[in-house]
RNA sequence: GGGCCUGUAGCUCAGCUGGUCAGAGCACACGCUUGAUAAGCGUGGGGUCGAUAGUUCAAAUCUAUCCAGGCCCA
């Protein structure tokens, strides 16, 4: 048989029997075995009134030629056979190419015959055109797990040598099923994984989860109820790590019913006994290296849970509050008049205003801070023109009209700089005065004209601009004084009496407000002769517990710190020349933080979670302050290996259990303080401590079955993926704690991904209704749509999701789904063995040649930051051979997740390195591998538009949606609870991320 | 209020350093097909490129402001 052209091309790629044959009108098959004409399109000749003669179905002969139909002179049809059935093209069919049905002969089959079906080579396959997800994808993961794929494919790379590609997992929090933002995070882990695995790496996946912290805590605080009262911190504990297993267990079960591949029996969680003995040890070295303060400042203080909080555990509420102008007497002085002149006459009355929204926080005034660049002048009002009141210049207008003062000006000439008035050293009498303790006017450059008075009511035990201030003006921050408010939020003994007891927020009856108390006692005139000028009530937005949603307070305590000042310049310089963001714009947005970023509190006064492996004399001594100290590295080690020693075997639980572990048992027998009493400090660590030792937990050993990507036998660039609310969370801690420990950062790329928001960019939020629950999506769709949605978005940015989203991915999936089902079935005769391939038509040796292998040979080359990554990442290099994998039958069915069982996916043989290319350092190439493709030249950090991940399987990009929780692993914006956050490095969930495209032209690095 | 980011057809996205850049797929409408049929094929309608003002011979593409939205802070 023997076709023209086109159709003998299709032919080839069909290379078997011939099926379908285009054929193209005006064209005409020279020679066919046979060409038959089915009823129905003899019904359509008909209709079509063309030349069809019925006749016995004949052979072709090779001189015989095709009738051709002309109509106005255009060819309307393909070539009619008289006497030789063919099946008619449709009708519309005009100049494109037609299909035709035609087959040889092989027996005299009869025209009689009804049923042609029987005769046609029919495209034939078991894969089904209805997905039935929901039902079938389980059937598909029993298969998957029964048979240990995700271990035989991590088993065959690296027995197969293959190069290591590491994406570490960012641990969610052990609480509460995932939402579509955890979802979002794991399917785009999943994709780079199984994209990083297909273009031949050996890339383990070990999930985690976060399993410490306030929330937990809370949430079994509320299921024991009374019964905790009678409960000791370790069975406390032990429930806490019940129910956050509980969590791990249930999450595990909705990860892998999203399809994704990991070690899910042998995951780590921050609860893990190894884990908490790694977390001790890091302490350990933050102390040996000085790190480590404790000091006397203001933290923010949830009064409710008396804790307090780190600064991702606080939500910002809108709140009313009074919005007061307070007058605060100050004494005429000769200096004060030499500054001022005769605007300020003997008998004037001198005040200073200051304007707050927090009255209950003028008792622990201790100082107004004025800008020293700001003018500052005096003020009266026409009608009082004996009181003259100090303002900044610029606010004279708003303050009088906030005052309602109109007829307040401020007196010609007597600007003066804030330096100015600071050198003539005015007093002024603070309000509810009980010790007489003052440090008067400060200059401080945090004041601004933007709203209030210019003059800054200071309260060092309440703010931490006031502690910094006054700190550093030399005046002593560390007396309790300062601070009259005790745990629970209410006023201790250093205010006066009528105010004690008050509560500063949250106060459950208004005679216990302390707000309401304060303006009370001003309205009545307080004998420091402050004066309320006006209030007015403002709807602020003000920080909130996130768990218990109270207002929160800034209050004195005393704190553990990490002092971030040794270690910023080297996260700097980190964030900005080692590391590669993706996108770009993620390293301003870590390098400002870190930048502003002094110092991490890592104290909480709770119970569930790591402790702060710190012993203190029972009895004050002049030769120990603490045990162990950086001061005594010898003793310090000596602590810590045993005490790691103890948590390996027993957990942290042992820090608690004083029946069996008192403090002596953590004093070692060797050490020179053995038999001196101790006390445990019983603070825990921030959670962000313990999820930001994770590199050195699971990647810096072989606790969780992989080796560390850090050491340089078995090194592997490391790839962190989260929503961008981890630049200030996990990717932050992660961050310093690396740098403190190693002297480097933990990673090499980092990925961030957008929160997913709903329909109309709104973020989702359960009480307007518009959240999408995986689970939903899961049963009606099944878990490959929520997977195509992740790969056809942007998940550089914010991802929407709503129904109408989902409906569209849904037919987007039917239409791969079908198309690969007419692929699958046109091949059900293909038998690869009997195939021999054609030669390649042509290949570029440049391209052919540009496949060096992920990891450089060049073992003492680091990444140039500067170097282009040029080119191609090694990972996707599309033009390494890739072995075909035949499916093993008709029926093998591809679906988006998975490569058939049993066979070696595509572009699975392990590439090794090329020695030497000469377009390409071996270095850069190592460090590329998991960036996402660039554009030639050009740096990815000046990149744009984000690339897109390729997912393997796929035939769409895909991005992430971001959900909103605190941790990592979630980038959703829905009002999960964020796990407390890090004090510093607070985390979000929702991350928003787009995610890179599927790299051009196949060559393109993967952006992991 | 500050930092970072986003805003192109109903949906998801391309449009790089300004000059056929107003595009694709899906959806929709109409037609065809009904032996891939809860499929397939063809044709078509649809966007003042968030808004405004600038720079320029020329702006979706540069600048400024504003509006809307997201994350992180305050």
């Amino acid at each position: 048989m023997v076709l023209e052209e086109p159709c003998v091309r299709r032919l080839d790629l069909l290379h078997g029997p011939v099926r379908h044959v285009a054929v193209p009108v005006g064209r005409r098959p020279v020679s066919v075995d046979r060409i038959e004409l089915g009823p129905r399109d003899r019904r359509a000749a008909e209709l079509d009134e063309s030349p069809v003669v019925d006749g016995e179905p004949g052979v072709l002969r090779e001189d015989e030629d095709p009738v051709h139909v002309e109509k106005d002179g255009a060819n309307l049809h393909p070539p009619i056979f008289a006497s030789r059935p063919v099946r008619l093209p449709a009708r519309s069919c005009r100049p494109a190419p037609c299909f035709g049905v035609v087959r040889p002969v092989t027996s005299g089959a009869s025209m009689e015959a009804r049923d042609y079906k029987a005769t046609l080579q029919l495209p034939t396959t078991s894969f089904p055109m209805k997905a039935d997800l929901p039902k079938r994808e389980p059937e598909r993961l029993a298969r998957w797990e029964a048979s240990g794929l995700y271990e035989k494919v991590l088993a065959a790379r690296r027995e197969a040598g293959a190069p290591r590609f590491i994406l570490h997992d960012g641990p969610p929090y052990a609480n509460g099923r995932i939402h579509i933002g955890t979802a979002l995070n794991k399917i785009l882990k999943d994709i780079v994984v199984r994209s990083k695995t297909l273009a031949g790496f050996e890339a383990p996946y070990v999930p985690g989860w976060d399993c410490h912290g306030l929330p937990i805590e809370l949430k079994v605080d509320k299921e024991l109820g009374s019964k905790k009262r009678e409960m000791d911190p370790v069975t406390f504990r032990k429930a806490c790590r019940e129910y956050a297993q509980k969590w791990v267990v249930a999450q595990r079960t909705d990860f892998q019913r999203l399809g994704i591949l990991g070690a899910w029996e042998a995951p780590y969680r921050t609860m893990d006994y190894g884990y908490q003995a790694t977390i001790a040890r890091s302490f350990g070295e933050f102390l040996a290296k000085g790190l480590v303060t404790f000091g006397f400042k203001a933290v923010l203080w949830c009064v409710q849970c008396k804790t307090a909080l780190a600064e991702a555990e606080v939500e910002y509420e809108d709140r009313k509050d009074a919005s007061i102008h307070v007058a605060f007497p100050m004494p005429v002085t000769d200096a004060l008049r030499a500054l001022w002149g005769e605007a300020l006459a003997a008998e004037s009355e001198l005040f200073a205003v200051i304007w707050t929204t927090t009255p209950w926080t003028l008792p622990a005034n201790r100082a107004v801070c004025l800008g020293p660049e700001i003018p500052y002048v005096l003020a009266r009002r026409a009608s009082e023109p004996s009181k003259l009141y100090v303002l900044a210049e610029p606010l004279v207008e708003a303050t009088a009209k906030a005052l309602s003062w109109a007829d307040l000006a401020a007196i010609p000439g007597t600007a003066r700089k804030g330096a100015a008035v600071e050198m003539a050293r005015p007093t002024y009498r603070r309000p509810f005065d009980v010790d007489g303790v003052s440090f008067g006017f400060l200059l401080g450059e945090h004041v601004s004209t933007d709203d209030g008075t210019g003059l800054v009511h200071t309260a060092p035990g309440h703010g931490r601009e006031d502690h910094d201030v006054v700190k550093r003006s030399g005046h002593p921050v560390d007396d309790p004084a300062l601070c009259p408010v005790d745990a629970a939020g209410f006023y201790d003994a250093h205010v006066p009496e009528p105010l004690r007891g008050k509560r500063v927020v949250a106060a459950k009856s208004p005679d216990l407000d302390a707000n309401r108390a304060v303006l009370a006692l001003l309205e009545a005139g307080d004998p420091s002769g402050a004066r309320l000028l006006g209030r007015t009530d403002m709807v602020h937005s003000y920080p909130h517990c996130w768990r218990c949603k109270s207002p929160v307070v800034f209050r004195a305590t005393h704190q553990w710190f990490i002092d971030l000042g040794a270690l910023r310049d080297r996260a700097l310089t980190e964030i900005r020349e080692k590391v590669e963001w993706v996108p770009a714009f993620g390293v301003n947005r870590i390098g400002a933080m870190v930048e502003n970023r002094l110092e991490w509190t890592i104290s909480r006064q709770r119970l569930w979670g790591s402790p702060i492996t710190i012993l203190k004399p029972a009895e004050p001594r002049e030769d120990l302050e603490y045990y162990p100290s950086a001061d005594d590295p010898a003793e310090l080690k000596l602590f810590f290996d045993h005490l790691v020693a103890i948590f390996e075997k027993h957990g942290a639980d042992a820090w608690w259990d004083d029946e069996n572990f008192p403090a002596d048992a953590f004093v070692p027998p060797t050490s020179k303080w053995k038999g001196v009493a101790f006390e445990k400090v019983k603070d825990i660590l921030d959670v962000w401590f313990d999820s930001g030792v994770s590199h050195a937990a699971v990647l810096g050993t072989s606790a969780y079955g992989i080796a560390s990507p850090y050491d340089e036998a078995t090194a592997a660039p490391v790839l962190y993926l989260e929503g961008h609310d981890q630049h200030r969370g996990w990717f932050q801690s992660s961050l310093l704690t690396a740098v403190a420990l190693r002297g480097k950062a933990p990673y090499d790329t980092v990925v961030t991904h957008g929160f997913v928001v709903a329909g109309d960019g709104r973020k989702m939020s359960k009480s307007v209704g518009n959240t999408v629950e995986p689970d939903e999506v899961i049963s009606k769709h099944g878990a490959d749509v929520l997977r195509l949605w992740v790969g056809s978005t942007d998940y550089t940015d914010d991802i929407r999701l709503n129904q109408e989203i989902l409906t569209r991915t849904a037919e987007a999936y039917r239409k791969i789904r079908n198309t690969a089902r007419f692929l699958l079935s046109n091949l059900f005769d293909f038998d690869p063995k009997a195939w021999t391939p054609s030669p390649p038509r042509s290949s570029s040796p440049s391209t052919a040649s540009s496949s060096p292998g992920p990891r450089s040979s060049s073992p003492t080359a680091g990444r140039p930051t500067t170097a282009s990554s040029s080119t191609r990442s090694p990972a996707v290099c599309a033009s390494s051979p890739r072995p075909t994998s035949p499916p093993s039958g008709a029926t093998s069915a591809r679906t988006l997740s998975s490569w058939p069982e049993g066979t070696t996916p595509p572009g699975a043989r392990p590439r090794r390195p090329r020695s030497a290319s000469p377009r390409r350092s071996p270095s850069s190439s190592t460090r590329s591998a998991p960036s996402p493709p660039r554009r030639s030249g050009s740096r990815c950090r000046a990149t744009r538009g984000p690339p897109r991940i390729s997912p393997p399987g796929t035939t769409s990009s895909s991005r992430l949606s971001p959900t909103s929780s605190t941790r990592p692993g979630a980038a959703c914006s829905t009002s999960a609870p964020p796990s407390s956050g890090p004090s510093s490095p607070s985390a979000g969930t929702a991350s928003s991320a787009r995610a890179p495209r599927p790299a051009p032209k196949s060559n393109g690095p993967l952006p992991s």
